[in-house]
DNA sequence: CATGCGGTTTTTGTATACGAAATCCTTGAC
DNA sequence: GTCAAGGATTTCGTATACAAAAACCGCATG
């Protein structure tokens, strides 16, 4: 068997898609059994896993799918707002002419999604622009750092998606982000990038709220 | 053998002091008979190490020490300012009146410390005025992040104090900041404090420069 | 003298084995 | 009937074994 790198992504794509629910218990030899491979894999896909929060080991007693509650949540929307609004400043600074249509493209592909309603769609639209955004900052490892925590709240992206507005509203920052950017408005890209992440977790504190739970997805 | 979990403080512990230096590669075999296991914990901390930055992992290769570039370096920097920044932006708004005691005191003890001359016993001080900002802002995600790189970057930000009157202009810095986050001041704090960790970046890359290598600690 | 090729050796990645800790389940006492 | 104690069972953490890939080395060749 030589195969543990996917092992890792087959694990994390069957905990974003829900298949493994949050707080879910994931035994060793089950998953061993499960893909055709020995534990010792299994266990260092669940260390990797571990180290991105999509798992949480707990000594001696396992490995649970992470399931973060109102305040995590919320703390890393905060930290998310932090490294995407550094990502804006340094692409309204460092963008070049090739991103820049690129950013042009993504946000236009970002209306289009919008206009066909589907929540879903329009997600993946979103996601390239912020990827086009990342890419734009000439920065790898914060790049990296915004990704992991983009997959990382995906779940609860898309469940805030869903609030009333939330669409349009996304859609008329992702304008006047795309504005700062060419302008080269290294403050405004910031702000306003940041403040369009932190508004999505208020937009989910809404939206939890009005079920009364706070563990979701 | 019952102790994987301190083998991988022990390690990055001899990569931090510079017992393994940067580009070495470490054998696990060879770990392994040093703290007296078998390779399997040292794998598991290996993998964890690698997940923090501290090692690089070429598959069939081995594990070798990160050796950070100048570009890998100004990178984490930059990260890290955005990490501070907010950090600062949010514990001038809810730090709590013993951090306030906290904080000041942090801080004189770092003026203390820069009277002895001793750098190395002024970063220990300063490191702690650090620590009590990460706890100030109430996010201990953030906190954690901040603190990770925060211990990747060690090495290069004890570099930089040595630098021509680095430690004076430092202990300002740390001044304004205090005054910033005391005034509940959010917009300052972040600006203060995230120009603190950048002008750290620029004072490394001058320290570099002056020596014509990228290559450091 | 540099260089490419083949075999040997080292080292990684995975499988399996084993001891220890935690959980579960039975059983007995109150 | 409830609850606690003790053993059986499961599962984790580590050690060891083995297969495959890469590194190493000597030798021959241009």
């Amino acid at each position: 068997m030589r195969r543990a790198e996917g092992l890792r992504d087959q694990l994390e794509q069957d905990i974003v898609t829900g298949h493994f629910k949050p707080g879910e218990r994931l035994d060793e030899q089950s998953l061993a059994s499960r893909f055709g491979v020995s534990r010792t894999p299994v266990r260092e896909a669940l260390m990797q896993l571990a180290s991105t929060g999509m798992v949480e080991l707990q000594p001696r007693r396992g490995a649970f799918v992470a399931s973060l509650g109102f305040k995590e949540i919320i703390e890393r929307f905060e930290t998310m707002a932090a490294l995407e609004g550094m990502c804006g400043a340094l692409a309204a600074r460092r963008i070049t002419d090739e991103q820049r249509s690129k950013l042009v493209e993504a946000h236009e592909a970002c209306v289009a999604e919008a206009k066909d309603g589907a929540s879903d769609s329009y997600y993946y639209a979103n996601e390239r622009f912020h990827q086009v955004i990342y890419e734009a900052c000439h920065n790898a490892y914060l790049a990296e750092q915004a990704r992991q925590l983009h997959t990382r709240l995906k779940p609860y992206r898309r469940l805030q998606l869903r609030a009333r507005h939330r669409v349009s509203n996304s859609l008329a920052e992702h304008q006047k982000i795309v504005e700062a950017i060419l302008a080269g408005d290294s403050t405004k890209a910031e702000q306003r990038l940041r403040d369009h992440i932190l508004i999505q977790g208020q937009r989910l504190n809404d939206f939890i709220s009005s079920f009364g739970s706070a563990k979701v997805a």
